[in-house]
DNA sequence: CATGAATGAGTATTCATTCAT
DNA sequence: TATGAATGAATACTCATTCAT
């Protein structure tokens, strides 16, 4: 109704960087402390020491920021994945199993956010699409690499797989040793059986 | 709607675990569609037929409503998961392996509304405890049978595993023939490694 | 997103329609006083006694009870006008025309909210529009009735005339014999040449 | 408003006065578009090319600058309207009857934003008297002008029926000519029979 | 002086829960 | 006992105004 003038704009200054990372950092943590409807804009400002103004300066909307979370997270872990994915070529499988593993316990603090907010429903589908669509895809690069022989169809149903992996192990981070020597285990059957020697 | 049969007590009690059961399936729907936070109680009111005040009769808070839903869910799955626990017995590994993927999917609808109230934070950690430790038990259950000489802590890990694998070929419900055919395979090779061979 | 379950609904009873009527009354009040933005909802709910969640299930949004406050209005007055076109038969013109300024002069503090809402550039425009035509429609019968022969357009252009004559007078009440006697010659001048000569 | 007006004072007041002007004209439209509330004191800035601190450098609070527009515009149909009560000695009843519509539908989209303003409750009833004053001031001189023996009293009252006539013909722009014939002939009648044969 | 980022009080609206009928 | 009208605390979002740069 009316011209939202500057609304959502990039920061310009350094002081804005700074606190737009700040404001991101925090509702990342507090939607997967309490969930997207919890999470009261007011709680993330005060969190994050902006004013609630602040917040709606650099998002429109509470949307708007679960958005930029999600989207922040895509691109860190896609790049980190990407990485994984290249490693397929010089690892052997056993290796490349394990630093799988570890990668995905890794991240798996930073997973619960986005988990959260791909799970709620007034997250944008768009970009909830576009991260699922870049983990499967370097999924499936690693599953090429690992096997380039693979047909398409099935390199797209083993990609969804290993990415379910993934999300798989992540749940069982801090749960001890005998937990990981199972999921190594598991990973490396996966590979070997369904992605080498299929 | 009707009044005074003969004794009152009977039919009262049988038009009330009616309307009880009307209402925690309305409610698992609703939360499986919406989301605990989305879902109102006069939504859950309407679609199930109830006053509000009827509600409030039953279930004196919303998170008591989740609870209850979450335990309905928890007794079902229990003891659908204690006959397939049974099958580890007589079935050969193969056939169990395919058993068990086909009761995830299976499942994989009533679980939309479990994961989504496990998910939520408001839901006691109680209730939420008790149902993971119910599948838990089942799984170890399944995993002894397979396998009994398995370490009792072998077994505790590898029952948190399979659990995560019921959730993982559950998550991949209508995703077509291929993407079974994987989960079938994924299965038979935790088992045949990790459980039977282990 | 959700069905607006009862919201909005006429209240069923006796305790439900006076304070829709109360509220109604305040709200027209407090428009006439500070203007449509001006007013909050909190203000008219606390001024007619009722409480803010009860607003809201009568009139859904702010906007919808403005237009129900119109709404009144223009049954009220489009009556009262219906009668003061009947007078345009049996009355000599001079003496229609000081019940002209009667009505006006009497309207003027009712005038007030009705000004007010119209003016806002939020109401529906629908609303807005019925009040008009129904204002208009009532001028064009007195004035027919004044002098039957008149072209149709020609009793159009005259009504809208009448219809801005009637807020003239509304806008000069409270002012005195003079001022009464001076608007008194008006109409009658304009009933006179302009209607009944015409 | 001026400081110390000796050196380097004169562009820069030069400049000050056009963004005061560029200010007023932007506001007057803003307001005349959308309302007093409706505008923000940001679109205010946009629209008319200043920043938003600036603003606040000539006008200390919204209300001040609807002050200022409202006396901008009383200002200017000030001196419009003693033109047009100079013409009442000139000219024939008739031809300044004319005259004086012809000004009424000249004004009429100048009229809208003082017209928004004067409704706003927020503007200090200071502004708002001062205006009214001053075109009640212009009409009785044009009346007296027509009628110089006329007793005062009746005069004030006859000159608040004709600024009254100036709405009445102002909110009748863009109507069509059946409607400015009609207005025409009401304005010669109230001029003949309540001023010129009183 | 000019700028526009930051502030936070204030607004419409929702919904879990209570309680009079 | 059943009902659903009433309650009001809580929440997302806006915008006049200030002040550090």
């Amino acid at each position: 109704m009316q011209q939202k003038l500057v609304e959502g704009a990039e920061p310009k200054r350094r002081r804005g960087h700074l606190r737009v990372a700040a404001i991101l950092q925090t509702a990342g943590d507090l939607f997967a402390e309490q969930g997207f409807d919890a999470v009261t804009m007011t709680s993330i400002a005060a969190r994050s020491g902006a004013a609630i103004g602040s917040l709606y300066r650099f998002f429109p909307t509470k949307e708007a920021l679960a958005d930029a979370v999600l989207r922040r997270f895509g691109e860190r872990i896609g790049e980190e994945l990407a990485a994984l994915a290249q490693d397929a070529e010089h690892l052997p499988l056993e290796n490349f199993a394990d630093a799988f593993v570890d990668h995905a316990l890794a991240w798996a603090p930073d997973r619960a956010a986005a988990l959260v907010l791909i799970e709620a429903r007034h997250i944008g589908g768009a970009e909830r699409e576009r991260l699922r669509a870049t983990l499967r895809q370097r999924m499936a690069e690693a599953i090429l690499r690992i096997n380039p022989r693979l047909a398409p169809e099935l390199v797209a149903a083993k990609a969804r797989v290993l990415q379910q992996l993934f999300k798989l192990v992540a749940a069982h981070a801090g749960e001890g040793e005998a937990a990981v020597r199972e999921l190594r285990a598991l990973v490396r059957c996966f590979l070997r059986e369904q992605v080498a020697n299929a």
